[in-house]
DNA sequence: GTGAAAGCGCTAACAA
DNA sequence: TTGTTAGCGCTTTCAC
């Protein structure tokens, strides 16, 4: 900037109220252009790192998920990227891998990085990290899972109605003995959908068939999968409660032949490209990019000084077969 | 910093050797402590962004691909992410949307940013941003897409062996109507692979059932996969170049039952969860982590100031009934 | 072992 | 319309 300037003979506020656009008026249209000019001719790139530190914003967000490789959370992202990028944001995405001390250690690092904001999917234990957040004055959003006594906006579905609905549909369809298979992470939505799952067997008078088999994510992943697996054959229909627990288990499933023609399979999430066969295959789809998008919407409003907290609640829709073929 | 320095009575220059972590020996223990002490009470965060641009580098790198809702690129980017974390590096991550401007444009704005490097997935007629990004001495590599003329890093693999390999072995197994589905996008990794596809028919001596179908991207994409549905349904077997081609063509076909039980499916990338029922599904494996792991490691050697520049080429692995089943 | 002072590249109030 | 100046929060050399 100095050298450009120096160039020209002029001194670098001038320089600078061209390049930042605020010259409505204050300069000549000459100066102007041959500022600009000089600047193409330099290839000059403007350093947003002295700007930032002085104006106090770095026109950085971030976005924390558990694992940006989970099909909803990129899918998410991509979404939450691409309303930051309208407004002139770029954003640095974090995975917690479903981790408190990563999750803290992270946000941290983000809060020294002077980010403008955050919009977190929290971990299992990760209040204190959200509150730390909060203490920092770094607005934030959480998005998918609520985070009990922690007054950030949320921004997330029904999942308890959700998964009550989408079960009692199979049940009245004829499939009774109905199986659940859930990760073994203790996080609101997937404790929602298991009291979903529960309330609809037990309405149907279901509830000797009520069986929940957990899945821990990880090494033991595989093995959880395969020791219930002749009981999850035998069953009329399987709930899958995450995107992620149904691929898994269909790699493994894979192995064994695939899933039994007889049986439906209920995912939460679209799984739509999953149908490949004759599987009775339905789902359970959630808003992602209107999710992301409020998201984003939000974080801007806090941003810029606006906002008040709340909860916002988008909702689901139950995709059957029929959905499926028209 | 000021406030720390002025509450317990030193310099703010002590401070700063302490919380930097370079007061091996150079400050008294005491004194260490009463500072460590006093940023914990505070909830001190040291301000990355001043750290940047005094000592000029910013711990930031940048990925772009062309959409990280792409599973390759979002589990491309994860592995990414985690290496970089390790070295204590951030990464933005971007979305070109296969897009020469916006890729050009986000280059810039990255640039302004002062990243410390960029790997990324060119769009395909992306040369002039790469070089811009070069002659600004950004340390760059790039991935998956080789970009002729332009002098940087490269990791991917043989996409022409790949296909051809996996294709000549359908043939073998007596598959010989093999038709070939890919994006009608002019990039180097699926021109590859439509070559590999035509010579390995041409070997096989089936010229006259090479078909290729192109896709549109976008709005068109359904109608693209709507078209040539009876022809592909008539062949023995589907070769998908990508996973995304993939993908939609299931969300098409799972409207008109699914495919057929005696077709076999072909697909580059993972798409082991997508084996639920009886279908024959097989496909070819990228080393994605490895892929990632390199990219890292060769972005963190160029800005140490170390490396010459390469290309690295992976082997894959054609993944087939019998190595699903074991 | 600790402090004073300069400066990274930029912006913004104020002066000319 | 343009220039002067101070300072954002940090690191680092050099003197004490």
């Amino acid at each position: 900037m100095q050298d450009i300037a120096r160039r020209l003979n002029i001194s670098r506020s001038t320089v600078s109220l061209v390049l930042s656009g605020k010259s409505d008026g204050r300069v000549s249209e000459a100066v102007k252009k041959k500022v600009l000019q000089a600047a193409k001719e330099m290839d000059y790139h403007l350093n947003e790192l002295a700007r930032s530190l002085r104006v106090g914003s770095s026109n950085l967000i971030s976005v924390i998920v558990t694992d940006i490789s989970n099909e909803f959370f990129a899918q998410m992202t991509f979404h939450i990227q691409e309303a930051a990028k309208k407004a002139g944001y770029l954003v640095l995405t974090i995975n917690s891998n479903e981790n408190d001390q990563e999750f803290e250690q992270m946000a941290r690092l983000l809060i020294s990085k002077q980010v403008d904001g955050i919009i977190a999917v929290p971990t299992p234990g990760g209040q204190d990290s959200l509150r730390m957040i909060i203490d920092q004055k770094v607005p934030l959003v959480t998005v998918d899972r609520f985070c009990e006594g922690v007054s950030a906006d949320y921004v997330g579905v029904d999942n308890y109605e959700a998964s009550k609905k989408a079960v009692s549909e199979l049940l009245s369809e004829g499939f009774k003995k109905i199986c659940m298979m859930r990760l073994d992470l203790n996080i609101p939505p997937l404790n929602e959908r298991e009291r979903g799952y529960i309330d609809a067997m037990k309405a149907a008078g279901q509830q000797e068939h009520i069986a929940i088999h957990r899945i821990r994510f990880g090494e033991e992943m595989e093995r959880d999968l395969l020791v219930p697996l002749d009981d999850v054959m035998a069953t009329d229909a399987v709930f899958f409660s995450s995107h992620r627990v149904f691929t898994e288990a269909m790699k493994v499933v894979s192995k064994v032949g695939g899933v039994p023609q007889r049986q439906c399979v209920l995912c939460f999430d679209d799984v739509r490209p999953y149908v490949t066969g004759a599987t009775d295959i339905r789902y359970i789809e959630q808003p992602i990019a209107e999710i992301a998008q409020k998201s984003f919407d939000l974080l801007l409003a806090k941003i810029k000084g606006e906002a008040g907290t709340g909860r916002y609640i988008f909702p689901t829709r139950s995709i059957d077969r029929q959905s499926l073929l028209k």
